[in-house]
RNA sequence: GCCCGGAUGGCGGAACUGGUAGACGCGCGGGACUCAAAAUCCCGUUCCCUCUAAAGGAGUGUGGGUUCGAUUCCCUCUCCGGGCACCA
């Protein structure tokens, strides 16, 4: 062993070990309950950041803690490869994104393992490999024959800068997920999947996830967004407007009806009157995002048409009304202003007659004069309802909806927030869909045999659309039908397809005859799955869904893909500023930046080392290009090598909390490695260590084995159950701290520094591996590190004889006493009260009670 | 607006089931080694009072409650973060 720890060294030879021996390779036959470990595949857009070296951490740490506690473990690696940035990278640098993308997958690659991630790489997927993406066109086939996949026309998201299409999920706040560009709307022919058909299944089987985030079920939960509610008719001349409302039981107080604008009543009653052709109009250019019409003043325009009420025929008018939306429900609402907030503030603007139909129990009916007055929830009763009066919420429900049902004007219906998953995308790097337009036969599909759809990879786009559009050797085909000339599709696949079934692909890449087999099965559900949070809805919902289409079509038998999931937080760095001339700003790296402080240790200011003038703080942020934040992975690795960028991201926050960067952090933790390193060097220079007799040991050395078990116990505990890695790691320094600090050098001590060493080593193992393997070979074994078992504590050496308590005194903290581990009660209040430093607090007072906690404390009452 | 989190020293965080608040690390202060610096090691570091120490007092965003005992449970408010958002 060498002086001082050399990470480039260590790190290199570990490495070469592994890949001789062929660790990281998961085999089916291997002994051990097998368990998959799951990290979401990057995006190869060049160069791993913070993010991607946080999240392969995490599944590094469960992956090889897992192994050495003889789980036969599957940790896979690949590519989310389709994408737009490869196409924004052509058109900038003119390369052709298939080669911008394989060349960023190659150094990406070299990154990892440079990190010393226990992947198997051998079942190393890119969904842009036709191998791949072959079962993306497979399977859409499949549910195109099922009727899961269908075509519509319909209005889409328009992202202006992408010149693509948005599924309503990759909208945000009106804009493009990718590029924050106002999204605009426009009529196109797409594919969409019938997610919706599965929205009660996904919505219920939250139940069945205890091993995922509440958060990310609630944020599922409402996305899907189930109403229970009731369908009602109001007729008219030529049919019934339907409406959907959750509340039917205050109907006897729709004092009107509303519809959207792009409602066809809307376009009935707009035909002769410009007034409502006016509005109509309003909407359609106004109204174009939902951020807009969230904070839009709520407006309407009255028509000429009426419909009946379906229980009393009573003629209400219809309103054509902004605040209607036609994607959701019927496109028309039945307003209740007594009870709606919304049809409240729209029939107060408009003077609409408000009619009041609940009213809370035991007591009058409430006139609405103000939103608060009339809010009364669903647990009040229903009155001016004639024959429904002192119903409750759901009695009156059923009542009404019973009675609609009699008449055929209505019925309980569940309603979803949730809409089909629309694939189709006007882009060049992406899956192709494999269907031919032909004149005499239509919309053809392609023939399993003429699977996959190969997409051409010389092509560059130049901005100006989709370059396949121009490319006459993908387009001219023959029709498959009929033999004439077609012309092919040339949208591509929504990239979330790619990455819906990529984990189902690991246990199989080989097989180019079907797209799972039996082995899908073996390995699969996702034992743990680690990822980022900003994937909670998209990614984990869709991935639940395609699961579950394979399913049905008894490709796989399990419901759920992810089994356990684990949603890491970001990595976030300081941010510096400057403002330049014309209020532009500048930002600095946090690395050209020096902190100032007082005597304290509170930073007082910042100066920018090149010229020494302050500069700005403006707080910390998720480290990004645009504020020049972020730390290079590559370059700390080379700087203080893999181990010590690994143990510093385990130590600084918990997996699920946003992680601050500090560089100081970064060096703290390297210092506990040469720490470490010394420590071995120092303890194995005298030579090997005699064989620890447990019943020869003193007190001192018998404590200080205590803690290493303590230590063990914590660690096992702390990694295999709460995911705790932080507190993990502190538990391990303060025992390296306790073993440093004992002086002994007699045979016994030598022997107890010895277990504690190959304790640290074993418990850091999964952590900072490398290093792991030199301390191990140090402490004189030859074999891997990572072969070992994970160490258990040893119950014996838990044991003690004596353990302090503390003494309270009204609560308050006022001493410690040493008692024996089997003192009875009477002895432990005895030597509480007899305690020199509580006695002045209890003397000459009526001691009321004594509480005591076997283990913990005394508590003495006194009046 | 609705839903979900969160608030603890100068900083990141710990305290897991109601039982010693501030583990561990960073930063800072002091010291040792050194001609000097870096590196390393040792000591100190919640705040107040105190020459120092002992001892004491206060203290986990705010105000209240339950309890022998509350960072932890309940209610109120403030602020911060995230998600959804005219969803009928």
């Amino acid at each position: 062993m060498r002086e001082t720890y050399q990470p480039t060294e260590v790190e290199a030879e570990a490495r070469a070990l592994w890949e001789k021996s062929g660790a990281d390779r998961a085999r089916e036959d291997a002994p051990g309950e097998k368990y998959y470990c799951l990290c979401m595949l990057p995006y190869p857009s060049g160069r791993l950041h913070m993010g991607h070296v946080r999240n392969y951490t995490i599944g590094d740490l469960i992956t090889r803690y897992q192994r050495m506690n003889g789980r036969n473990v599957l940790q896979p690696m690949g590519w989310d490869a389709f994408g737009l940035p490869a196409e924004n990278a052509a058109i900038k640098n003119k390369v052709p994104p298939a080669k911008w993308t394989y060349d960023n997958i190659d150094y990406m690659r070299m990154q990892l393992k440079s990190l010393g991630f226990a992947i198997d790489w051998e079942r190393e997927v890119a969904t842009c490999h036709p191998k791949y993406y072959k079962w993306n066109q497979w399977l859409f086939l499949r549910m195109l024959e099922k009727g899961i996949a269908y075509q519509k026309t319909g209005v889409v998201n328009w992202d202006p800068v992408d010149h693509t299409v948005l599924a309503n999920e990759q909208v945000i706040d009106g804009r493009g997920w990718r590029t924050g560009a106002l999204v605009e709307k426009r009529e196109i022919p797409m594919y969409y999947l019938k997610i919706t058909d599965y929205a009660e299944e996904l919505l219920g089987a939250l139940d069945t996830l205890p091993g995922w985030p509440e958060r990310v079920k609630v944020m599922q939960a409402n996305w899907i967004g189930k109403s229970v509610g009731v369908e009602v008719g109001f007729p008219y001349e030529g049919g019934a407007l339907k409406v959907f409302t959750t509340r039917a039981d205050t109907l006897m107080g729709a004092t009107y009806v509303a519809v959207a604008a792009e409602h066809p009543l809307a376009a009935k009653a707009a035909a002769n009157d410009p007034k409502v052709a006016a509005f109509v109009e309003e909407c359609r250019r106004g109204g174009v995002t939902e951020a807009e019409l969230a904070t839009q003043e709520k407006k309407g325009v009255p028509t000429s048409l009426t419909v009946k009420h379906p229980l009393t025929g009573a003629k209400l008018p219809v309103w054509v009304a902004n605040y209607v939306l036609m994607a959701y429900g019927e496109g028309a609402v039945m307003a209740v202003p007594a009870h709606d907030e919304r049809d409240f503030e729209f029939a107060t603007k408009y003077r609409l007659p408000i009619q009041v139909v609940v009213k809370a129990k035991d007591s009058q009916p409430v006139q609405p004069t103000s939103l608060e007055s009339l809010l009364i929830a669903k647990d009040g009763v229903l009155c001016n309802s004639g024959k429904y009066d002192g119903l409750s919420y759901e009695t009156g429900v059923d009542a009404i909806a019973a009675d609609l049902a009699a008449k055929s004007l209505g019925a309980k219906r569940t309603q979803y927030r949730l809409r089909d998953w629309g694939i189709s995308r006007q882009r060049y790097w992406g899956c192709p869909i494999p269907l031919i337009h032909c004149e005499a036969c239509g919309i053809v599909p392609v023939p399993d045999a003429d699977l996959p759809v190969v997409l051409p990879e010389d092509l560059a786009p130049d901005g100006s659309g989709n370059p396949l559009n121009k490319y006459q050797a993908f387009v001219e085909c023959s029709c498959p039908r009929c033999g004439k000339p077609a012309r092919r599709e040339t949208d591509t696949m929504d990239t979330f397809v790619d990455s819906s079934w990529y984990f189902m692909r690991y246990a199989c890449r080989d097989n180019d005859t079907a797209m799972v087999d039996g082995r899908v099965d073996e390995w699969l559900p996702v034992d743990q799955y680690i990822g980022g949070i900003e994937h909670a809805i998209l990614h984990l919902l869709y991935s639940r869904f395609w699961t579950r289409v394979m399913r049905d079509m008894g490709l796989l038998k399990f419901d759920e893909p992810f089994t356990k999931l684990l949603t890491q937080g970001m990595v976030l760095n300081h941010i510096f500023l400057r403002k330049g001339a014309a209020g532009s700003l500048v930002y600095y790296s946090p690395d050209e930046v020096q902190l100032q402080h007082d005597a304290d240790g509170r930073v007082t200011g910042a100066l920018l080392k090149a010229d020494g003038q302050p500069v700005q703080y403006d707080g910390m942020g998720t480290m990004s290009k645009s504020k020049n934040n972020g730390v290079d992975p590559q370059m700390l690795v080379e700087k203080y090598g893999a181990d010590t960028v690994r143990l510093f991201m385990m130590f600084a926050a918990p997996p699920e909390l946003t992680l601050e960067w500090s560089e100081s952090g970064v060096e703290g933790a390297q210092r506990f490695l040469k720490r470490l390193w010394r420590a071995v060097g120092e303890h194995t220079a005298a030579g090997k260590a005699p064989a620890l007799d447990a019943a020869a040991l003193g007190g001192e050395q018998q404590d200080l084995r205590r803690q290493l078990h303590e230590t063990l116990a914590k660690v096992s505990d702390d990694i295999g159950r709460r995911y705790t890695f932080n507190t993990a790691i502190a538990a391990v320094m303060e025992l390296l701290n306790a073993v440093t600090k004992a002086a002994g050098t007699g045979p016994q001590d030598r022997a107890v520094r010895q277990e504690c060493l190959e304790g640290i080593v074993l418990m850091l193992a999964p952590i900072v591996p490398h290093v792991a393997e030199s301390l191990w070979r140090g402490l004189g074994h030859p074999g891997s590190v990572m072969s070992q078992r994970w160490p258990e504590a040893d119950p014996a050496a838990l044991k003690r004889s004596s353990l302090e308590l503390v003494v309270q005194v009204n609560g308050k903290l006022r001493g410690r006493i040493q008692v024996a581990v089997d003192a009875p009660r009477e002895a432990i209040e005895k030597a509480a009260l007899a305690e020199p430093s509580v006695q002045p607090f209890v003397q000459g007072k009526d001691v009321k009670k004594i509480v005591v906690v076997p283990g913990k404390l005394v508590n003495v009452v006194v009046a």
